[in-house]
RNA sequence: GGUCCUGUGGCCGAGUGGCUAGGCAGAGCUCUGCAAAAGCUCCUACAGCAGUUCGAAUCUGCUCGGGACCUCCA
C-alpha cells in the first residue's frame, strides 16, 4: 500500500501512517449535536472527512468509521447547573426532546447526502450508550481520578496532571491552563478549576435524565466520544478527527478520561480540520454568522448573491487545504463554480476518447507530462491529503484534453496505456475520491428529443444562412438555461446551464 | 493577559531553501456567420525591517496587521 503521511495534531508534524492492523484503519469523527441546523462551518469538517474516508477506501483500506450523534447532555453556557440543551430547546418549542433529535438528525442526514458525503458506517447516539458511559464514569472514579459531589461526578485534573500531561494535545502547561480560567464562585462545587462533569445531576424537571449510581442524571459532554470510541474501535484505535476548536477542551478530555480509565493512549493520530470564515471571522453560531446549507443552495441568504449548488460547494472547499482556514465569499464561490464546470467537462470529453493501436505515443514528451501529471494525484493526496493540490494537476491535464478534443493536438500524441490511466484516475479521483457529482442533466427522454430537434433545425437554418433563426433558437433556449455550442467539428452540443 | 496560528499577484488559494502551483478575473491573438466554449500568449506575487546563506516567499529575530483557543461551538 501506498506511504501515507498524515498531520498528526499531537507530535505537530506529519507523520507516516502506520494503522494497527494491517488493511485495517479505525476512524472516529465527532458529529454534530443535534439541537439546531448543522451550518456550513460544520459541513466543511465532515466534507474534509468524507474525503479523507474515500481516500482510505480509494487506497485500499478497509474502513471502520464511527461519527456520533449527540444528543443527550451538552451544557449550555459554561457552568456546571447549566441546562441540557435538548430539554431547554424542547421546552420553548413544547416538543419532547427526542422530537427535536429527530428532527435535527433527519436535517443532519440530508445535507450529507446533499454533499455527497457517505454515510459512516457506524453513528452511535449518545442516548443510545448511557450504560457504557456510566460504565466509564465509575472506571474513573475507581481509578481514583474522578470524585461525586451531590450525584454530579467530577473529573480531577490536577490529580490526573500529576502523572500524565493534561495539556498534551495543544502542547499547553496545567499552570497556563489555570491562568486562562476565571475564579471558582462560592456555590461551585468543583475541587478544581479545570475539572469537568463526567455525569451531571438532574433537577426534578429536567426532561431527559437516566438513573446511576449516583442518582438521576445525565451525562457530561465529553464522555460520549470516549465511551462509543472504546466501544466500537477499541482502547486505542488509529485516527480521531474533528474541527480544530475542539482540541483544546473535547479532545482534550476524551484523552484524559480514557487514559483515566485504561491506561492507553486512546488514538494515535490526530487529524484537525481548520475553520470555515467570513470575513475573516469564524462562522459560529455564537457569531450569528452561519450559513445554512438550505441557505446557500436557495441563495436566500443577504450575503449571497445568487444561489450555489452543493458539488458547487464542495468543489470550492477541495481547492483548500483541510488544515488551512477558508474564507467564504461570492467572488470565491462563483469561481470555483466555473472552475468545476470546466474541469467536469473536460472529463466528459476525456471520457469519450479511446485509442485501439497499442504502440508507442506519438509525442514522447506530451506523454510522459501527462504521466507525470496523473501520478501526481496520488503523491499530493498521501502528502495530508492536499486535495489542492490535486486538483491543480488536474487542471493542468485540462488544455491536453481540450485540444485533443478540438483535434489541434492528435490523440495518437498519447500512447493507450496514458490515455487509459489518465481517465481511470480522473474517474477515482472526481467521483471516488473527491465524491463530486455531474451536474444532473435533464434525463427526461422526451425533452431531449425536444432539444434535438431544436439543434436539426437550427442547423438547416444555418446550412441556409439563415442566421435569424439560428440566433433565435440558441438565444431562447439559453434563456431557458440551455446552452447550445457550435463545436469545431461542426456538430453541436447542449448542455443545462 | 496567556498559548498558538497566520499575512502570497485584482480576488481565492498551494507551496519547497535555488526549478515562475492552480482556479477566477483582466488584456491580446487564433478559431467562428456571430456567440459561447476552447487553444495560445501576457499579467512573475510572496506584510515591513534586519540577519543566516553562494542563494529565502520558504530558516532566525524584531516590528506591524489578521485570526483562533483559553467559555457552548466542526
Amino acid at each position: 500500500m501506498r506511504e501515507l503521511k498524515v498531520y498528526n495534531s499531537l507530535s505537530r508534524t506529519k507523520e507516516i501512517f502506520t494503522p494497527l492492523i494491517s488493511g485495517h484503519v479505525g476512524m472516529y469523527v465527532c458529529g454534530p449535536t443535534v439541537y439546531s441546523d448543522v451550518h456550513l462551518g460544520n459541513c466543511r469538517t465532515f466534507i474534509s472527512f468524507d474525503v479523507i474516508y474515500r481516500y482510505f477506501r480509494y487506497l485500499g483500506y478497509k474502513v471502520r468509521y464511527v461519527r456520533n450523534i449527540t444528543d443527550a447532555g451538552h451544557l449550555e453556557g459554561d457552568r456546571d447547573e447549566g441546562d441540557d440543551k435538548f430539554s431547554k430547546k424542547a421546552r420553548v418549542e413544547q416538543l419532547e426532546p427526542m422530537e427535536i433529535v429527530q428532527k435535527y438528525t433527519l436535517g443532519f442526514h440530508k445535507v450529507m447526502e446533499l454533499f455527497n458525503n457517505l454515510p459512516p458506517t457506524i453513528e452511535p447516539t449518545a442516548t443510545g450508550h448511557i450504560t457504557e458511559q456510566i460504565r466509564m464514569a465509575q472506571c474513573i472514579i475507581d481509578n481514583g481520578y474522578a470524585y461525586v459531589v451531590n450525584g454530579t461526578v467530577y473529573f480531577d485534573v490536577e490529580k490526573y496532571n500529576k502523572e500524565k500531561p493534561y495539556g498534551i494535545l495543544t502542547n499547553r502547561k496545567l499552570e497556563e491552563l489555570l491562568e486562562g480560567t476565571r475564579d471558582l464562585g462560592g456555590q461551585d462545587e468543583k475541587k478544581g478549576r479545570l475539572d469537568f462533569a463526567l455525569w451531571i445531576k438532574a433537577s426534578s424537571e429536567h426532561l431527559m435524565q437516566w438513573p446511576s449510581p449516583w442518582g438521576m442524571g445525565f451525562p457530561g459532554w465529553h464522555i460520549e466520544c470516549s465511551a462509543m470510541s472504546e466501544k466500537y474501535l477499541g482502547k486505542q484505535f488509529d485516527i480521531h478527527g474533528g474541527g480544530m476548536d475542539l482540541a483544546a477542551t473535547h479532545h482534550t478530555n476524551e484523552i484524559a478520561q480514557s487514559e483515566a480509565c485504561y491506561h492507553t493512549a486512546p488514538v494515535r493520530y490526530w487529524l484537525h480540520t481548520n475553520m470555515l470564515t467570513v470575513n475573516g471571522v469564524r462562522m459560529s453560531k455564537s457569531a450569528g454568522n452561519g450559513f445554512l446549507p438550505g441557505e446557500l443552495f436557495t441563495g436566500s441568504h443577504p450575503l449571497l448573491e445568487k444561489a450555489y449548488s452543493p458539488m458547487n460547494v464542495r468543489f470550492f472547499m477541495l481547492q483548500t487545504h483541510y488544515r488551512s482556514t477558508l474564507d467564504f465569499s461570492n467572488e470565491a464561490l462563483q469561481a470555483a463554480e466555473k472552475g468545476l464546470k470546466r474541469l467536469l467537462e473536460a472529463y466528459n470529453h476525456l471520457e469519450k476518447l479511446s485509442i485501439d493501436t497499442k504502440g508507442p505515443a506519438g509525442n514522447k514528451e506530451l506523454d510522459e507530462k501527462v504521466r507525470k501529471l496523473v501520478n501526481e494525484f496520488d503523491e499530493n493526496m498521501s502528502d495530508d491529503f492536499n486535495t489542492a493540490k490535486v486538483l491543480a494537476s488536474m487542471f493542468e491535464l485540462v488544455p491536453v484534453i481540450n485540444s485533443i478534443k478540438d483535434k489541434t493536438v492528435d490523440l495518437s500524441s498519447l500512447s493507450k496505456d496514458t490515455l487509459t490511466l489518465m481517465q481511470e484516475k480522473f474517474k477515482n479521483y472526481l467521483f471516488d475520491v473527491f465524491g463530486l457529482k455531474q451536474v444532473t442533466e435533464t434525463d427526461n427522454s422526451k425533452l431531449q428529443g425536444v432539444i434535438q430537434l431544436l439543434i436539426d433545425i437550427r442547423r438547416e437554418a444555418k446550412s441556409k444562412k439563415d442566421f435569424v433563426t439560428s440566433d433565435k433558437i440558441r438565444n431562447q433556449l439559453l434563456q431557458l438555461g440551455i446552452a447550445i455550442k457550435d463545436e469545431k467539428d461542426g456538430g453541436m452540443s447542449w448542455s443545462v446551464e
